[in-house]
DNA sequence: CTAGGTGCAAAAGGTTTGCGGTTAA
DNA sequence: TTAACCGCAAACCTTTTGCACCTAG
């Protein structure tokens, strides 16, 4: 009860030896209250408008952060630009070719790599990471 | 015996309405000559040896020529440079975070993407492209 | 003859860095 | 007081583009 949210988040951000500034605060604010994966020059016109005074180099600084800080992931298609991600369950993304959006998709629960991929001996898989292509369901109908 | 190697790259470019240029078949043969996924700049240098007036404008043109015709695959990882790979089987990457190296992973003859992950309802895989991340069988020893 | 290619240099696009000034433990 | 952080501008790196010239079909 004593700790709440932004108790626990002051709190992910010191165990990684940072501040929890406005700035900071704002970005991840901006990545949990819409989902859509921005860009950083996305997330950036979106805390501008709370934070006018902010400046991209700060916007890529606080991802920056955020991410080794473990609380957002980025998520990288193709060449463009990186997109940011507060979903820090395991998941891979799925890019609708036909609407352009990005969807979260979750592993099964206990997922083998090994039914999917011939994996050499000796070799020590530690994380994957996974971009789909195809339709969603809304542009499939 | 009649068509060699030669004539049916021919022939995959053309299908293509490409032409096979001395600049295009020198920079697969050093694609397929050493197959350690490498990146544009170094393809160039490799290519500059035997062809010493090429540009790296043309380097990453005859690239994107041979990803568009299927010869060849662009490899993403990260923000890096895009690297370059041969292997047109199916297959996903293996980076060591070690050595640094990039391995090729086959998939399972028959593979199914749903035993690994939950793929909503009316969503339509069409394909899916994979960086794994680990420890090679040589730097696990 | 002309569409496709080449080489060069310049530009673009995304991201990082250096620096002076500011702020919080 | 001092390490972390901010905002700004410049730099950086990879990739793309515009253009004049060239070449194969």
């Amino acid at each position: 009860m004593i700790h709440s949210a932004k108790n626990q988040l002051e709190e992910s951000m010191q165990h990684a030896g940072r501040r929890l500034t406005p700035q900071r605060r704002e970005v991840l604010e901006v990545l949990l209250s819409q989902r859509d994966h921005p860009t950083a020059v996305e997330v950036f016109l979106r805390v501008k408008s709370r934070i006018p005074s902010i400046s991209l180099a700060t916007v890529y600084n606080c991802l920056e952060t955020l991410v080794k800080s473990g609380l957002v992931r980025q998520v990288n298609v193709e060449r463009d630009a990186s997109r940011y991600c507060p979903n820090l369950q395991e998941h891979s993304h799925f890019i609708c070719e036909k609407c352009g959006k990005v969807f979260d998709i979750p592993l099964q629960p206990q997922a083998k790599p090994e039914s999917v991929w011939q994996i050499p001996k000796g070799f020590k898989l530690t994380s994957f990471e996974t971009t789909m292509r195809g339709t969603c369901s809304h542009c499939s109908k």
